[in-house]
DNA sequence: GGCATCACAATGCAACTGTATGGCAAAAGC
DNA sequence: GCTTTTGCCATACAGTTGCATTGTGATGCC
């Protein structure tokens, strides 16, 4: 076999351009000539490495929730064994919020990955597993009867604080401020 | 003067059209010729009507923006005069959420427009202004201290419920469900 | 009745889109 | 050394994009 290349390693590279237009531009701008200039390589090679732009696209979503899946999980084993339920929560909630400014670039992907997903169903499916496994894991940490319905306001109180950094509409610590007023009213005591 | 044509009703005609395609195909889909075959109309018609796409798309916006504050009145006025805190928060918050097909198609729209203003500072500058005060005039019916923060946790879980219910992730009953524990927490007694 | 003014249509144009195709160099297997 | 496979590039192509231009009726004012 020829010159050995680490084919993820490239398609990832890609799939970083093509993020990277689309947090300054939107998902409109992003076209197989752009990635491609943003990426510092020719068009041929993106071609060569996704046959069609709607398999660049699903790669790059996937990239885009495996961050998500790495970033949380990493502050939550940063927070060590038994953590109190609520600071758990709080951890993994402040990870997946744009609280940053890189982390806002990612967000804005993601955002544009949801509207483009909303007139796709079959791109839709994958993001509903997620947020349905994410519900249930909070519902067994929140006190009380109706976990269930608490566990659903909280990520949609997070989604929206998502919406809010992600617009400008909130600073960091207004976001935070709001996540622990929630967070008190959830954990009384 | 010559024939005499109502401008607005014309502009109104051809945003529902653009309304339509990008329910249905998302915003890249929207283009002129596109919106003028979903209205029925000519492309140089549109032209006519709106000298830019870019000016369209902020009528468009303008137009989706008002409907909701139209839905959120008139529900309001349904209510009568003094009606109490908690339902007058409830109904305007329904009001707002797509919990019907129809409304669903409105919110797609919103979603999409949002992403789009996510890169195009000027396009959300109007958004901000919406919210701040949206936001205040919650606080002022929410009881107790820390009505500030409450308020803006209550609009960010809206926002949130609107995104599951876009994405097809929770029914309207679900969805309702969470917003009534929320107001459980937030109207103790 | 002339005529300016407006509504609308048709066409043209350069730029861009995604994709197909052909070619070329390099590297491994024989 | 030759062949084959692979990485990558360049170009071509048909279709679409936003917008400019020009033309054509129709209308209402004077």
């Amino acid at each position: 076999m020829p010159k050995k290349v680490d084919h993820l390693q490239r398609r990832t590279l890609i799939a970083d351009a093509l993020m990277r237009v689309a947090a300054e531009r939107g998902l409109e701008a992003v076209s197989l000539r752009h990635v491609a200039a943003e990426a510092g390589v020719s068009a041929g090679m993106v071609q060569h490495y996704f046959a069609t732009k709607d398999e660049m696209m699903a790669f790059a979503m996937a990239v885009v929730r495996d961050r998500g899946e790495v970033r949380v999980t990493a502050a939550v084993t940063r927070l060590g064994a038994e953590p109190p339920p609520r600071l758990l929560i709080r951890t993994f909630i402040a990870a997946l919020l744009p609280l940053d400014e890189q982390s806002g670039d990612t967000a804005k992907v993601a955002l544009a990955f949801l509207a483009y997903a909303a007139v796709r169903p079959a791109a839709a499916a994958a993001l509903r597993d997620d947020t349905a496994q994410l519900r249930s894991f909070v519902a067994s940490l929140l006190p009380g009867p109706g976990a269930d319905e608490a566990a659903g306001g909280l990520l949609a109180l997070m989604e929206g604080l998502g919406l809010y950094l992600v617009s400008g509409q909130y600073t960091a610590e207004q976001a935070l401020a709001v996540l622990d007023a929630h967070l008190d009213r959830l954990f009384p005591g």
